[in-house]
DNA sequence: TCCATATTTCTAGAATACTCGAAATATTGA
DNA sequence: TCAATATTTCGAGTATTCTAGAAATATGGA
């Protein structure tokens, strides 16, 4: 993972309400969950919410796809393991680090 | 580690600065560098980046100590495997995790 | 004590991010 | 085609974060 990317995903998940919207994805994955499932679990307005989920898509953290009037969000977890990866990479001295 | 400490962590390092500061502190690790060099190697201005590492101080991602004129800065790479943590803990499903 | 060096704090302006009402778009079913 | 539902886009206001000049603080050496 570039530092560029690096960075999109922290940021991404550096916000709360983006935090806790991959988190709550995280528990329902694979199936993933409609905008409007979210929005309620996290009583959010659905516009904020759009906004957010807007910006963890475009980090590459969360996908979407159509069913009937329903967007379905899914957690991208590979990505999650990505970061990890880059900060086991570049941010842990082997002394440091488990893996 | 608590969501709010994951917060402040992925906050800190979704800076790029702050995100090349402590890439050079792990690099640096353990004995740290002081300010002043960090500055210089990152062409930053003294007290933008000592905004920045104040930031990474409060989010216990570094640590400071003097050493005559100069403040040392290190790396607290031990946080980082708390982050890891609490993205392996929270943020994954058990199929697409490594760990 | 006085000066030079290293760093931080103060401050205000600039840039970026977040929020949410209102309007627009997409889909389904009648 | 029309109404209802689900979601997104637009736009403007608010809040937060970042930047860097200037001044302040801390230390060591002459």
């Amino acid at each position: 993972m570039e530092i560029s990317e690096a960075l999109e995903a922290l940021t991404s998940l550096s916000q709360e309400i983006r935090l806790r919207v991959f988190r709550l994805l995280v528990t329902a994955s694979p199936h993933g969950l409609p905008a409007g499932a979210i929005a309620e679990e996290l009583a959010v307005p659905a516009n904020t919410l759009s906004f957010h989920l807007n910006h963890l898509r475009h980090a590459g953290l969360v996908s979407v796809r159509r069913q009937g009037r329903m967007q379905i969000y899914t957690a991208r977890c590979d990505q999650v393991e990505f970061l990890k990866d880059f900060l086991t990479e570049n941010c842990c001295t082997k002394s440091s680090c488990a893996s």
